[in-house]
DNA sequence: TCCTACGATAAGGTTTACTTATCAGGAGGC
DNA sequence: GCCTCCTGATAAGTAAACCTTATCGTAGGA
C-alpha cells in the first residue's frame, strides 16, 4: 500500500525543480518533454498531491507547492543514498575497492608477494589489503575460519583438507643452504648423503623431506630453529648447514648460498580457498592476477 | 553508467536471502518463482557479480556470497530509507503529520475554532498545530510573510489584498452590548438611533459600522478601549455601552446583554490565503473541513 | 494581434516485467 | 541403483509500463 517510488522519477522530479522547466529535465533526463510529464504526474498520483504549482503556461515557472518543497530534500537524498550504494558495489565488483584479505606462507610472502601486490593494486588506490603470514597450518586455520579471503600456502596432506580447493602456482625445490665460505660451498648440486658429515640445523621446513628419499636426514639432525632470522644468523655464524625451499632462502643474502638438493624435493605452493565460498571480486580479481602472472 | 537499482528488485533480494529460497521469497512478492529468479539474475547482471552461491538444487541451501554478504545490509538500509520517505510522504498528503500553521482573528479563535480544532485534530495525532490570534491587520501580515498557511480573519478593503483569496464562512452581525441591569436590556432589537442618548464605548471593532447607516454613532463615541477584558470590565462595572460583533461577545456572559442592531451590520470572517501559492495537504484539509462543518 | 514557448494530452510503438509451462539436477527414499 | 520430490533455471507468450511522435491549449511578449 505505500507507493513504491522509482528513482527514475525522483531524478526526474529534481531535475525539474531544479532547472525549473519540463523541457529542461527531459533534456537531461535524455528523454522527451512529455516523457517528464507523465513521470512527474505518476510520481504526483502515487504520492496523492500535486508537486508544482499548476503549470498552465510558461508563466509562473514551474514553482513547487509545498508538499514539493518538502518533498525535494528527501527526494535528493534517497536517490544519493542509492547512488551511493550503486556506486561502492559497482567499485566493489570491479575490485577497485573493498577489502582484500590475505594470509600466506612467509617465503611466498617475502619474495613473491611484495613485488606481485604492488602490481596488482597499481590501479585501485582505494582497495585495502590486509596481509598476514604464518606458517601453513595457522594459513589454513584462518581460511577455515574465514578470518581471510583466500591464503597462499603448501598443502601438506591434501586427504585432511577435503574442503578446500588447491591451486598450486609455485613450485620450490629444496636446497641445501651453507655460508659462502663452508667447504659445501663449492659444488653446484649436493647429494643428500654428502650432507651426512656437516652439521645439519633443521627448522620448519624441514619436514617437507618427510616423504623424499632424503628423509634420513630429518633423523640426523641435532638442532632444531625455529625462527628463520635466527637459523640464518647461526648459519651466518658458521654453526653448520640447513635444507631450505628456494623460495624461502633469503635472496639477496651474500654471506649465504644455496646449492640444489638431488633427488630433487619440490614443494607445490599454491592458492588455498574454502570449496563451498565463492570470493570476494577483490580476491578474485588478485588470483586472477596470480595465475595470470605465473604464466607470463 | 551506474547501474539504477530498482526498490523492488532489492525487496526480492533481501527476501530471497533471508526466506533462504526464490520460492518463499516469490510468494513473499506475491509474485511467481520465475519473476523473481529473472529480478535476481537482473539485479546481479547489474551489479556485474553474483549474489547467491551456485543454485544448482535444493542442496547449498541458497546461500548468499560474500558480494551479496556485503550487499544484503546495504539493500536493506536503502529499502527502509526509501520506505520511510514513502511513508512520510503519504501520511503528510493525508494530512495525519505535518505541521498546520493557522493564525486567526480572537472572535472566532475564541468562540469557534477550539471546538472545531479539537475535532479536527482527533484522529490525527501526528499533526502539530501552530495558532496565533491577532487583529486582521497581522493577520494578514503573517499570511503575507508566509508565517501562517491561512488565515481567518475578516477582509475589510478587498481591493488592498488582490494577492489574496477570501473564502467568507461566519457571518457575523454586530449587536448593541450592556449590563443586563441597563435599561436597554430589555429591548430584542435596537436601531442605531435609539443608543444616541447613551454613553458609548468604541472599540477595535467600531470601525465595521464605518460604511453602514449606523456610521454616525463614530463620532459620537467619547470613549475608545482596545482591550477586550478591559471593555468588558467598564460594561459590567455600568461605564456604559458598546457595539460588538456577535462572536466577540463573550458567549458564556452572565452580567452582559447582546441585542441586535437595525439596520443589520454584518462581517464576513472567512478564510484568507495566498493566491499565487498552494496549501500544505494539513492545510487543505482543516479548510475543507472547516467548510463542511459551517455547511452541516 | 499574432507568435512563441511552455506543459498537457492522445495514440501508437518498444521495452520491460510477469505469467504459464517445462526443464535439469541433486537429496532422500526405497 | 533408481525413482521421486523439491529446488531453481529456462522458454515462450502476454500484460503492463514506458517512451515516442504529433498535436493542443494557454499566456506573455513582439
Amino acid at each position: 500500500m505505500l507507493p513504491e517510488l522509482k528513482i527514475a522519477q525522483l531524478r526526474h522530479f529534481v531535475w525539474v525543480s531544479e532547472l525549473k522547466g519540463f523541457h529542461a529535465a527531459a533534456e537531461k533526463a535524455h528523454r522527451t518533454q512529455p516523457a517528464i510529464s507523465l513521470s512527474i504526474k505518476d510520481l504526483e498520483n502515487k504520492l496523492g498531491e500535486a508537486l508544482f504549482e499548476k503549470r498552465n503556461a510558461r508563466t509562473a515557472k514551474t514553482e513547487l507547492t509545498p508538499f514539493g518543497e518538502h518533498f525535494l530534500p528527501k527526494a535528493k537524498e534517497l536517490i544519493a543514498h542509492h547512488d551511493r550504494i550503486s556506486e561502492d558495489m559497482t567499485l566493489l565488483a570491479e575490485h577497485k575497492t573493498g577489502h582484500l584479505r590475505l594470509a600466506s606462507v612467509p617465503s611466498i610472502a617475502s619474495r613473491v608477494l611484495p613485488e606481485l601486490l604492488l602490481r596488482f593494486i597499481a590501479d585501485t588506490p582505494d582497495l585495502h589489503v590486509s596481509f598476514y603470514d604464518d606458517n601453513s597450518n595457522a594459513v589454513f586455520k584462518m581460511i577455515e575460519d574465514q578470518q581471510v579471503d583466500f591464503g597462499i600456502a603448501h598443502l601438506f596432506h591434501e586427504q585432511d583438507h577435503t574442503d578446500k580447493i588447491f591451486t598450486p602456482i609455485w613450485e620450490d625445490s629444496i636446497g641445501v643452504v651453507c655460508p659462502n665460505d663452508h667447504p659445501l660451498a663449492e659444488s653446484d648440486n649436493l647429494h643428500w648423503k654428502e650432507l651426512r658429515q656437516h652439521r645439519l640445523i633443521s627448522n620448519g621446513t624441514s619436514r617437507l623431506l618427510e616423504d623424499s628419499e632424503a628423509s634420513p636426514l630429518l633423523g640426523q639432525s641435532q638442532f632444531y630453529v625455529s625462527n628463520m632470522i635466527s637459523l640464518i644468523a647461526m648459519l651466518e655464524a658458521g654453526f653448520g648447514i640447513t635444507t631450505l625451499p628456494w623460495y624461502a632462502f633469503p635472496k639477496e643474502s651474500t654471506t649465504l648460498k644455496f646449492i640444489p638438493l638431488t633427488p630433487t624435493v619440490v614443494r607445490r605452493i599454491g592458492i588455498v580457498q574454502l570449496a563451498n565460498k565463492s570470493l570476494t571480486p577483490p580476491a578474485k580479481a588478485l588470483i586472477d592476477f596470480i595465475l595470470a602472472d605465473s604464466k607470463g
